[in-house]
DNA sequence: CGTTCTCTTGACAGCAGTCAAGACCCGTGG
DNA sequence: CCACGGGTCTTGACTGCTGTCAAGAGAACG
């Protein structure tokens, strides 16, 4: 938790100005609001209200979903420091929110937002940026859901989440999850024995290392790669991926 | 997608308080342009290419898709006479573009675009709200193909093109598909066969009746929405559902 | 230390995928 | 007009991945 928040705070600083304008000039908004908390489990807001508030995470994790018919949940997307929640926000919130483990945040009215975005031509850019980066998220999410097997699935969700992470040491990292593997599986379109039975195979053959229930210590980044299914091209290079277990711990 | 969401968007966009624009000032950007013709089976952009235009669909449908590493191929949308392409572009496309039938479009750069967008105010809400829709279809398929079986997407597709369409006549609807059954499976995740079998299972039941290849008669709209899986709320109200073949032809 | 929740593992079932064959549609050319 | 050929669609038999159900192990918390 303490690494993601200072990773966040190196994107800050290292961003460079290409834009003229100051790189996170839509977080400078969000800046002076008070800090506010809340519990592991608790709700920010839910699908269909009224939407009066975006949201930027200051500390912690956050899952979207969506209830349908009969209770089966849709997690579409997780939220971490330094992420806005709701820019692509109609009048009612398409989602709920709900913080996965202690989490801060600060709100800022939606409709002052709009109006310093009306009145500050800088910001709308990121805002732009914001929306449309959301969408390839979302478009990938689309690709994984619609036609990726249990493995693709785990290891593109581990992989991404390493991209999140503090960058990896040689060929390994660890990642944190701080969702437990229910949110996963709604969030992968599986079930939680899936998610599982799938971690201990990936464990098994030691591409993976769990580190307690909520790190994980990635050992073969490039298998994992391999293994999501996003490769452009492979011949004969399957050949590096090892179904023998590996040397773990 | 859903009409709750067009209704919200309308409310908000249309408000002319707020914005007092024509509520279709950006499709007056593209009144002017050239009308060009695609071919069936022709491609308009392809993924990665860089992005220098938009497009509007004056006449036909076009299918966007991505393909991954084995050749798999996910259709993301489809689009219709109206609709516009590429809003939510980043430099490059994020997927390609094909016609499924004989199509005509209208083409605008990219660049006059955006600096359409920047001198007119009146246009950004406009943009936003595409945007928006754009983000809410693509959560609502998140939706489908993370929880939904093959029937319940079947039904939620056809919904879908109804609600598209000329609207229901009594409880009647006709609705076009014109694409192939192998885009129907790529959009919904699922395999040929299983749709054609999905297909007609709906068939026998009399909840649909196929005219050739590429159109549907929808005989039963409550039936289809409640197999949809998007109601809200269910009781008893399942035994309106018939399991007994209908009277069809 | 016991209760509760989360996670793992196993046995089994079922939905959708795969493979295969044949029907249907439609444009082309005889 | 009909025959032909290629593509699209439907249908059937079978397989297999993932879901379901169930039990037990492991963590977290009071």
């Amino acid at each position: 938790m303490l690494q993601t928040n200072n990773v966040h705070h190196l994107k800050e600083v290292t961003s460079p100005a290409l834009f003229g304008a100051e790189p996170d000039s839509l977080k400078a908004l969000f800046r002076k609001q008070p800090v506010e908390c809340l519990a592991a489990g608790q709700s920010l807001f839910f699908e269909g209200d009224a939407a009066k508030h975006l949201f930027e995470v200051v500390e912690g994790s956050l899952r979207i979903f969506k209830i349908i018919s009969d209770g089966r949940r849709v997690i579409t997307g997780f939220l971490h420091a330094g992420d806005i929640v709701g820019v692509s926000l109609k009048s009612h919130y398409l989602y709920s929110a709900e913080a996965i483990v202690d989490t801060r945040i600060r709100r800022f009215s939606r409709k002052t937002f709009e109006a310093e975005v009306a009145r500050c031509p800088d910001l709308r850019p990121e805002v732009f940026s914001r929306l449309c980066d959301e969408m390839a998220a979302a478009q990938d999410q689309m690709v994984l859901l619609s036609r990726k097997n249990a493995e693709e699935r785990l290891c593109t969700f581990l992989l991404r989440q390493v991209q999140r992470g503090p960058g990896l040491r040689g060929n390994i990292a660890i990642v944190e999850l701080p969702m437990t593997r229910l949110d996963i599986a709604d969030y992968l379109g599986l079930t939680i024995e899936t998610v599982s039975r799938t971690m201990t195979k990936l464990t098994q053959r030691g591409i993976i290392c769990s580190i307690g229930r909520h790190a994980v210590r990635v050992m073969k980044h490039g298998v994992l790669a391999q293994l999501s299914g996003d490769d452009e091209y492979y011949g004969d290079e399957r050949s590096q991926i090892s179904y023998a277990a590996g040397n773990h711990h």
